[in-house]
DNA sequence: TTGGAATGTCAACAAGGCTGACTTAATATG
DNA sequence: CATATTAAGTCAGCCTTGTTGACATTCCAA
């Protein structure tokens, strides 16, 4: 009993474990956007490019701003990726009806179909390391991940699932 | 019978379940390297020079290739990050003794301080992750990661662990 | 002794972050 | 209505960190 206050064993929090935990999130990145570079690679994209599509795909008709605060960026920044997008044709910018100063983000039929490529590709690397993990292990790894957010960006993301 | 092939449910493969968990990865990761940031920012120093700075204190006396191979870039750009690092007194660059071309990497007594600084702060964050996710969250975290890794960075993952 | 491996260096470039300053248009507020 | 604020976009310039390519040095091994 003086091992622990909860009654539940704490060697997970040791920090040896704490960091194999770092050093897994560090390699598992890597994996992670492994597929959807190869994809980007050679359209002349990156990873920017991607983020955005995402999301837009995500929620069509998101204003600029909302977009700004999910991606975590400046509009600069941004505002270069939409820039490329909107003249490839991949994206398209509305004028907001009930605000005329917002801009309202859709994909074309042609980002759509981006999107899907590269979402696909990454799909198949999480489906692969959810099968092969098992559907326990995704509910602790999907508990995890929320509670390393912080709140500000567990809030967007839990809006996001929410539509 | 006909809903899954294996008597699991399998509706943790869906794609909405896929895309949520791909976009938690993403949210995730930015409440992972906060902290870490946070102290770089000021002292002129990125991520690039945390990683380096991490994973030779975690292998003291490792050679460049090993390091190139374990942090994924090409040795232009670890070795400009090296060089800041070796010029500011953090890292100490020492030529092999079996292979006098090898050089084996330390860190000086400055160099630990950092790192130490820098691995508590985001051990405390991940720390407050774990502990609000509790055991076996973190158990099917740790598995879903490794699930995520490719092949070769799951051995150098694993290898690091070994010591 | 010669070829190849490990390392380091120089140069040039690109992606994608950043800040600051500014414009335009439209809404909100006094 | 006049003014302030907000949303978005743009220009310029800077930094970090990634990339290639070319090349020198050193040293091991066949």
């Amino acid at each position: 009993m003086s091992e622990n206050h909860t009654g539940e064993s704490l060697l997970f929090l040791t920090d040896e474990q704490l960091r194999q935990g770092i050093e897994a999130v560090f390699f598992a990145y890597r994996g992670f956007t492994a597929a959807p570079d190869q994809i980007l690679e050679g359209i002349s994209y990156g990873r920017a490019h991607h983020r955005a599509i995402h999301f837009i795909g995500r929620s069509p008709g998101m204003n600029v701003n909302r977009l700004l605060a999910i991606l975590g960026v400046t509009k600069q920044s941004l505002n270069r990726v939409l820039r490329t997008l909107i003249a490839d044709g991949l994206v398209e910018s509305r004028v907001g009806k009930a605000d005329k100063r917002e801009r309202h983000l859709y994909l074309t039929e042609d980002g759509a179909a981006l999107e899907s490529r590269l979402s696909e590709a990454q799909r198949a690397q999480m489906r692969a390391a959810y099968r092969k993990a098992g559907p326990e292990a995704v509910a602790g790894f999907r508990t995890v991940l929320e509670a390393m957010m912080d709140p500000e960006l567990r809030r967007l993301y839990t809006a996001l699932r929410e539509g």
